[in-house]
DNA sequence: AATATAAATGAATGTTCATTCACTTATAAT
DNA sequence: ATTATAAGTGAATGAACATTCATTTATATT
């Protein structure tokens, strides 16, 4: 026997992420991978089944990483505002220090691969930010809302924030770049908002 | 001579979107959308230069189609309430109403070409909506904020919502439709984080 | 009615694609 | 040290791809 080299398979994910964040999903070949990844094509289909379920996988992985990235340092019993300061840093730090994966998660979400990845993941995910929503709401700290409203409102800001810094560009083309500094200022907007 | 058939682009373009939006960027062929246009493939490049340009053509179209329904019934010295609510419904109603090239939007603005397509459709949108966002300030209706915070706290969320209606799945899975009173909930939570 | 012109075509063209195959190599277990 | 097993390979395969080409067809102008 001969064990399976893991590294060959995080490898070929990186490599596999960065052909689509530049080309698209059009631009990745599964030969033109192999030789990025130096191996031989025949390799790709040890670790996958084939190209469809390579990029199921790579979407899943990155999903995966970044979600538990949200939940450091995180509670659900934590008070509305420094639950969701907490959610909106690791958010923030997360994507501005894997841009590629930032980049490579909004495009697998909009895509028609989005709603079955993303719904593999959420579901210990949506029940943890459920409970701290209805905690938020017992509490009096946050607005009685569907949590599609909710969700809306909280996070959607962020990510678009975000998209801005990852594009270098803001509304003008003139360069914008996040800082702690602007997502505080947005976030304080979102929590009066959301706050009764 | 004879005059081009303005209808056959058009059918085209038409059928292209729903390709993309059905199998992604990967899923449009010159030869399926031939076929599905009922042309032959060589036809195809009378109207476009070659698979790139008719993909940005056919997504600055679809943009350009977009931005201009958000302005029916607008003018940028409304009061920022009246002004932002007449753009939520012109968004809305239009996304809504035309949910594959709200889906195509997405997708297009969150692939590599999302910036450079968006950059050439944005000039003439991004002055009047500047110019909105500068009076309302002026007449102290909305916090003073950089475009780029103010964009992200004001639209993000409408786009989320469209979103999670046209995957026809909220959070968990859980149906979502998204009529207009959700709307005018969720503008109001906007309105108030945006109001001094 | 004749003509000139560009639209429109179906059948090629050469390329790139995903995937497989016959084979070699590394290694865990004996 | 031997062996069994699965990792790993480069070259091949056939399908699908974008694009072109030699013709045919429609039509605006004369």
């Amino acid at each position: 026997m001969r064990a399976r080299d893991e590294q060959k398979k995080q490898q070929l994910t990186e490599k596999a992420i960065e052909m689509i964040v530049k080309d698209g999903f059009d631009g990745l070949s599964m030969q033109k991978l192999a030789k990025a990844a130096n191996v031989s094509p025949a390799t790709i289909y040890i670790y996958f089944k084939d190209r469809d379920d390579l990029v199921r996988q790579v979407a899943i992985h990155a999903v995966d990483k970044m979600i538990s990235s949200t939940f450091t340092g995180f509670d659900p019993r934590m008070s509305f505002a420094k639950g969701l300061a907490r959610q909106w840093e690791n958010r923030m730090n997360y994507m501005l220090d894997n841009p590629l994966h930032a980049r490579f998660m909004e495009q697998i979400r909009h895509s028609p691969l989005g709603v079955e990845v993303f719904r593999k993941v959420k579901e210990e995910f949506s029940a943890i930010m459920k409970e701290f929503m209805h905690g938020a709401i017992r509490r009096k700290e946050l607005v009685k809302l569907p949590l599609e409203i909710y969700w809306s409102v909280a996070f959607a800001p962020l990510y678009q924030l975000v998209k801005f810094h990852n594009d270098g560009k803001g509304m003008h083309d003139k360069p914008f770049t996040l800082d702690k500094k602007l997502m505080k200022t947005t976030l304080k907007l979102v929590i009066k908002a959301l706050t009764p």
